[in-house]
DNA sequence: TTAACTAGTTGTATTTTACAACTAGTTGTA
DNA sequence: TACAACTAGTTGTAAAATACAACTAGTTAA
């Protein structure tokens, strides 16, 4: 945590903190994959994080103010990793590099459909979710839950586990 | 452009292209500082970036698509940079990030100017300089130029240099 | 003719990343 | 109570990326 940054510019220094090929997958799978342990992040990342560079990742973005770090009561030696609202409002970056990314990369139908559903559902979706991840992470309590409604977490879920379902029905079909 | 990618995630596809601390600066330069030649992005890069590492990055980026490259009619030597489509589309991802390190980063003021207006602004703003970018980088005339309005593009540049004024008469007086 | 400008390349030291193995402690089960 | 599995990491080493300075080769304008 040197303060000799390289400069002032917004950009330079959100890429200061996030300007490397992992750091944003962990907040991915924090936020569309609610995982909160050291081990869920290791062994469930697509990608395959290696285990130091997990652990240099989660210090810096607790350093940064991005992340916290408690006790999960139900195993002593379990560390519970959580947003702070300075990572809950990266979901737009992230949104707008999956949108991006979606459409200029070739990425697999099943991975794509989340970024398809944030795109159409666009910003009143992102805050509704990031309201979501308030209550998760934050322990802030939503005001208005849409009755009848699911969660925004748990229609991105839903719409992707549908595709690999369909998808499992026409590998076997 | 190897095609052994880690995961077809959007995310993860976009931080294979842009995940590193130089790429987004040099896009940066190009919209907003209009710099299309290897010695204005090499000596004008406000962080600083070293000539091959300049080098690797463009070449990079040309094998992505994200930019092309074309000879300048005014200098035999002189190599034009443009965006492409694909990266004039990147501008909003920019966008996002430079809100969020305003927001979140010590950011100097001359230099969250920028961010500023283009939070302000909002997706309609983005979309007006895109059109500009289009017109600058692929030839494309601009339908409606709204009339006595200066383009987005010259806003941005006359707010920073606002700043700038009124900093060096604050600095004197 | 010459100085300054053009886009890079080259060599070397430092830093970062990748990969595999390992530590130290905790928990659930036989 | 012993033991296997699980917890969050650390350590060692090789490979890759980055930083820094010097340099190449050709072009342009005075």
């Amino acid at each position: 945590m040197n303060d000799a940054h390289r400069s002032g510019c917004p950009i330079n220094l959100t890429l200061e903190v996030l300007g490397d090929k992992w750091s944003l997958l962990i907040i991915r799978d924090i936020i569309f994959g609610n995982k909160r342990h050291f081990r869920e992040l290791l062994t469930q990342s697509l990608e395959g994080i290696a285990s130091n560079i997990l652990a240099d990742r989660l210090k810096k973005l607790l350093e940064e103010g991005v992340l916290t770090k408690s006790d999960d009561p139900s195993h002593k030696q379990k560390a519970l990793y959580s947003l702070t609202e300075k990572g809950i409002e990266l979901l737009p970056v992230l949104a707008q590099m999956a949108m991006w990314g979606r459409k200029y990369m070739p990425v697999s139908e099943e991975l794509a459909i989340r970024a398809q559903l944030l795109e159409e559902g666009g910003p009143r979706l992102w805050a509704e979710f990031m309201d979501e991840l308030r209550e998760r992470h934050l322990g802030i309590p939503l005001k208005k839950r849409p009755a009848g409604r699911p969660s925004v977490g748990a229609r991105l879920q839903a719409a992707y586990e549908e595709v690999v379902a369909r998808q499992k029905t026409a590998a076997a079909g």
